[in-house]
RNA sequence: GCUGGGUUCGUAUAACGGUUAGUACUCAAGAUUCUCAAUCUUGCAAUAGGAGUUCGAUUCUCCUACCCAGUACCA
């Protein structure tokens, strides 16, 4: 039977989407879209206690920011997304409000064998826990203990029943068969085989919040949701013999899904798993967007701190992925083509910060000058320089107004985009472009602010201000280096006296290109500006 | 501890039994330039260890080591 793909993301509303959440969440939507199939959110909530205001706002959000739209879900507002509603009544998708649907699944279980009310407390589970414990063993609610523990197995129906109908804190426990070998196939990891004695009574359903358990809302959702694939993160793999032998009693191994289990996401030094903490350690983000938790404290988002959504993407598509070629810069669109499970790497994959910058850079040369222009002048504005006029507009400058034309700025744009790796570098690497240097840098005015090279200098730009011809870089660069050479007087030293006066550094720009830019007028009133200052 | 998964330059990866083990990031050197970037060129650098199978193992099998995950009325 043919059946239309549909895998879904799963997230817990538990706190911000995870760098590698999301990793998990494009692989989902490649591989749907790649089959032409559905991409499904899904808000697995059914921990009551862990629930984090704005977790699944947050979520949302962070897939729409990186073009991960869900074919199926909940949007912002929580309103139920469904552009297959004609074909797949499937809503809600908030585990939270499907939640009157599981329990005649759980009890369907155990009116068949397959599963077993369990009226063990807390406490009592406990008990035997550190009991086992201080002997050096580990309790384990399995084949082996079930029977000397308090369930409908071990006691009369009469009791069951009673304490069915007087006490609340029972649960529906899974009956892990015994000496059985569960035979599974994974599709990044191939054939893989374990023993159920190694596995235990998971609990299904618990009467105390009338809630499922992950395994049990997983399977009955994929189920109901018609899931063909289910992709998800590594630390799936230990509990997918439990979730078979479901399909198994539920018998619906005919349309269980396939898996694929991704590796972890590690973090760049040292061993173990990517976590927040490192982040804010080495100063990159792990999280999408940026987040505040309850406390206050704040995270890093890749958002906000400037990388562009496509170069995020693209950076997580290749962190455990290879198109099998030595293409590494590929749009979401690239992506959905190249994508294939083959080529997903078995082991955890550490995350790099340096590439991500790499990646950024290349996108954002590949961008216009005037989309990063655009994104441009909120910096600038907010560094005191207003932006005025349009694209058709002329170009001009009024830094004593502090006020520039959008041209203008598009014209700083094309020529320093090469140097930036975001577009806030733009502002660090020519603040000089949009208004004079309040200060000099202390080491390079030592270095070059001496007479015998500030005399050459200011008679070189003397030399300039006398000049007639056309003012573009190249004409002003010809002109004064012409002069230098032909007086010779040594370049660098003028040059950089030029530089320091100009710029307030020795290193930077061209100097014909800052030239070009700020004019004969401003050029002759740093220089002013720079012998009041330095002397 | 037990169970499962994993292991190619520092990092991400290529090489689906036969290559001087390739590419990208990082780093270093050189070229270029008035400086700094950018760019170009070059370089450093890896098959975890040990057995086996084979004419031949990065690739297949086993053992060891190390790493990761799971071991909850959390997902």
């Amino acid at each position: 039977m043919e059946r239309r793909t549909r895998v879904r993301f799963a997230p817990s509303p538990t706190g911000p989407l995870h760098m590698g959440g999301v990793r998990t969440a494009l692989y989902n939507y490649l591989y749907a879209k790649q089959h032409g199939g559905d991409f499904i959110l899904r808000i697995e909530d059914t921990d009551s206690h862990r629930f984090v205001p704005g977790a699944e706002e947050y979520i949302i959000e962070a897939l729409k920011w990186c073009g991960i739209v869900p074919d199926e879900g909940v949007d912002k507002d929580g309103k139920v997304v469904e552009t297959a509603s004609e074909r797949h009544p499937h809503a809600p998708y908030r585990q939270s409000q499907r939640r009157g649907i599981y329990r005649a699944y759980a009890e369907q279980l155990v009116a068949n064998g397959y599963a077993y009310y369990a009226f063990d407390s807390a406490e009592e589970l406990e008990a035997v826990r550190s009991a086992a414990e201080a002997r050096g063993e580990t309790f384990t609610y399995n084949q082996k203990s079930r029977m000397s523990l308090r369930n409908s197995l071990t006691l009369s129906a009469e009791e069951t029943s009673k304490l069915l109908e007087e006490t609340v804190n029972w649960t529906i426990r899974f009956k892990m068969p015994e000496n059985t070998v569960v035979a599974m196939d994974d599709m990044i990891r191939g054939h893989i085989e374990v023993n159920t004695d190694t596995l235990d009574d998971k609990v299904l359903w618990k009467r105390a919040d009338e809630l499922p358990t992950y395994h049990l809302a997983n399977i009955v959702d994929d189920h109901l949701m018609e899931i063909t694939e289910v992709i998800r993160g590594e630390e799936w793999l230990p509990s997918l013999p439990l979730h078979y032998m479901l399909y198994k009693a539920f018998g619906w191994e005919e349309t269980r899904p396939r898996f694929a289990h991704l590796s972890l996401l590690l973090k760049p030094v040292g061993n173990g798993k990517l976590s927040k903490r490192d982040g804010d350690k080495m100063g990159f983000p792990v999280f999408p967007l940026r987040w505040v938790n309850a406390e206050g404290e704040a995270s890093h988002g890749y958002r906000e701190d400037g990388y562009f959504p496509e170069a995020f993407v693209n950076m997580l598509a290749m962190l455990g992925w290879n198109p099998g070629d030595d293409r590494e810069l590929f749009s979401l669109e690239e992506l959905i083509q190249a994508f294939s499970m083959e080529k997903v790497q078995k082991a955890g994959a550490k995350f790099n910060p340096d590439k991500a910058k790499w990646f950024n850079k290349e996108y954002l040369r590949m961008k216009s000058d005037e989309e990063l222009t655009d994104l441009f002048v909120p910096i600038l504005e907010a560094n005191g320089i207003e932006v005025t006029g349009c694209y058709k507009c002329p170009v001009s400058h009024d830094f004593a107004a502090h006020s520039v034309s959008k041209n203008y700025v598009k014209g700083v744009v094309a020529l320093i985009k090469e140097r930036a790796t975001f577009v806030a570098d733009f502002w660090t690497i020519a603040p000089y472009l949009f208004a004079a240097p309040k200060e000099y840098v202390e080491k390079d005015a030592a270095k070059f602010w001496k007479e015998e090279n500030y005399t050459l200098a200011l008679k070189a730009a003397e030399h300039m201000y006398g000049y007639e011809g056309p003012w573009t870089a190249e004409a002003v660069g010809e002109e004064l280096e012409g002069f230098i050479r032909g007086n010779e007087w040594p370049m660098g030293k003028v040059m950089n006296c030029l530089r320091l006066a100009l710029s307030g550094a020795s290193s930077g720009l061209g100097i014909a290109d800052i030239l070009s830019f700020i004019g004969k007028d401003e050029f002759r009133s740093r220089m002013e500006n720079a012998v009041a200052q330095l002397g």
